[in-house]
RNA sequence: GGCGCUAUCGUCUAGGGGUUAGGACGGAAGAUUCUCAAUCUUCAAACCCGGGUUCGAUUCCCGGUAGCGCUACCA
């Protein structure tokens, strides 16, 4: 009963069946949402199903914040997934597997005590194998022992023949053989009776009949242990797929502690990425549709990938560390480096991170998915970001301001910046001398804004009509066309680097125009007197 | 230390025994425009090193080096 090859035998006309399955102990950061993103391709490219799985088979590091994270993070990346499990529910598979393994004696009780770790793990470490005395141990002390309450965890016996070898078929790295005699006894169960990582991972793949194991390449010399597991359980492997790591700038894996809020997928959220151009920027790290395409919505990106696409090395995500972070780092170099809270903080504030931080492609991919949105679909996007910074405008208003800044903005948040001066009542204070315009002084800017403050009240606000007169004011002064415009666009606007004038006059009204010329001929007055 | 994986412009990548080694981001210059963007054009920028195989290697093989991963009763 305990066996799984019934179970894990799909007709071969099955549909695929993969899996993400994160471990709750920290944030979903961006190497797990392109594994997710990968499989969840792959299973809709394929026709298969995708499945969520919670490895939560930790109890000491899982916490429930982080589940919260995982399933935000997914939630905004928008592309849902067909089933869900959670491993602390399986706990009862997972220990028939393991006993069933036990039965066949290919496993066996290791009595001695847990490692407690860091001691000979740097440096003089040697290859530890196994212990003797409990794989050789004879299965009557060893059931005696159990049955006297003797703590124990079940080791796998990796085969010791010499010359022996596992071995498995990647997708992606191709034919992997590894000898036995370099594989530890690993443990299938703590002394705590816990399943461990391998063995649940094993067990639930082959219950929930996964084609496919699509993960990160950290994983791929694990899976000769697993591959080891599923044989001794009678379960067919799955095909392997291992995908290049995601790593930073200075080539470690990416890394809250060590690299701040870029690598957590909300703070791409929070900044105003696109989830469509998110997905779109981490499908490139390490997968190519190899023909020079890089633009692509989620539906080509489905239509294209493929596992042969995927490549084999290492891919940066070229963030820059931000100030704060790098700062920290040099000051904690040296030190035990534990210093708490110090992540949550910087997460719950990510307007901290700048634009600089974030990948130039990533921002350049997002700039072009803005710019690829209907007017409509950007506005309702821009609606929520606008309105939780305090301001109140209608939908109308900002769907008349969207094709304004459509082309000047990177990040969704940017509307913020891009179109302030449409959004308040008062302009923040600038300095007056920006009204001068290029080759002139206070008195051709007053000039200026004197001909458009008689001239304005009579136009009608569209652009056409606005653009003759302003011109024709400009010729009557004897001016260019640009000398004339840029007092008035820094009168109305508070700055020289703005949407196009005749545009922005029109959205912004007749009366807030007149009443921010006013406001710039008063600040002129008094600068130059 | 042991075992494994990887190596093309700064970054993401395409390619592949003979190519002007292609694209993109970023950078630089120019065009355009009422500023800023967007757009367009142009430029700079790469096959880790050493052997071997070969008429010919960036490409294939071996070695080195470097980076990364695994080496837990973490996942």
């Amino acid at each position: 009963m305990s066996d799984l090859s019934s179970l894990s035998s799909p007709s071969s006309s099955a549909n695929p069946r993969v899996r993400f399955a994160p471990s709750p102990t920290g944030f979903l950061h961006v190497g797990s949402a392109r594994t997710f993103i990968f499989n969840w391709l792959f299973a809709r490219h394929t026709g298969g199903a995708m499945i969520l799985r919670l490895d939560d088979t930790d109890v000491e590091r899982n916490t429930q914040q982080s589940v919260d994270s995982i399933f935000e993070g997914l939630k905004w990346l928008n592309l849902g997934w067909d089933e869900q499990y959670k491993q602390s529910e399986r706990l009862e598979l997972h220990g028939k597997v393991a006993w069933a393994i036990f039965d066949k004696g290919l496993a066996y009780r290791d009595f001695t005590p847990a490692h407690t770790g860091e001691a000979e793990k740097s440096g003089a470490q040697g290859t530890w194998l196994f212990n003797p005395d409990a794989r050789e141990m004879p299965r009557e002390e060893s059931d005696r022992r159990a049955a006297a309450g003797e703590p124990f965890a079940l080791r796998f016996r990796v085969p010791r023949d010499a010359g022996e070898t596992v071995r498995f078929s990647d997708a992606v790295y191709g034919e992997q053989v590894k000898a036995t005699a370099d594989i530890e006894d690993f443990a299938l169960l703590r002394s705590d009776g816990m399943p461990t990582y391998h063995i649940a991972s094993c067990a639930d793949d082959a219950d929930l009949r996964i084609s496919h194991i699509i993960r990160g390449q950290d994983h791929l010399t694990n899976t000769f242990k697993h591959v080891l597991i599923f044989e001794a359980a009678g379960a067919r492997p799955p095909q392997f797929a291992h995908l290049p790591l995601l790593v930073a700038p200075d080539g470690t894996k990416l890394s809250k502690r060590r690299h701040g809020p870029v690598v957590s997928v909300t703070t791409y959220r929070d900044a105003g990425f696109l989830p469509e151009a998110f997905i779109n920027f981490l499908c490139l790290l390490g997968w190519s549709p190899k023909n020079d395409r890089e633009n692509m919505s989620v539906r080509e990106l489905t239509d294209l990938f493929s596992l042969e696409g995927i490549n084999r090395s290492n891919a940066v995500v070229n963030f820059k560390e931000s100030p704060a972070v790098a700062q920290e780092a040099g000051t904690q170099s040296g030190r035990n480096h534990a210093i708490p809270n110090t992540d949550e903080v910087r997460v719950r504030n990510p307007l901290l991170i700048s634009e600089e931080t974030f990948d130039p492609k990533a921002l350049w991919l997002n700039a072009e998915h803005i710019r690829g949105l209907a007017l409509q679909d950007l506005s309702a996007r821009l609606l929520p970001i606008v309105a939780e910074a305090g301001f109140s405008v209608t939908p109308e208003k900002i769907l008349e301001i969207t094709p304004l800044i459509r082309e000047r903005i990177k990040l969704l948040r940017d509307v913020l910046t891009a179109a302030d001066f449409f959004l308040v009542d008062q302009l923040p204070p600038y300095d007056p001398a920006e009204l001068i315009p290029q080759k002139g002084d206070a008195a051709m800017a007053l000039q200026v804004l004197n001909k458009a403050r008689a001239v304005l009240p009579n136009v009608e606000f569209k652009h056409d009509p606005l653009d003759h007169a302003l011109r024709a004011a400009a010729q009557e002064l004897g001016l260019k066309a640009g000398q004339m415009f840029q007092p008035i666009r820094v009168a109305v606007c508070g700055r020289k680097n703005a949407p196009p004038l005749f545009e922005t006059l029109q959205v912004l009204g007749k009366e807030k125009t007149l009443a921010r010329i006013e406001q710039a001929m008063a600040k002129l007055g008094s600068a130059s007197v």
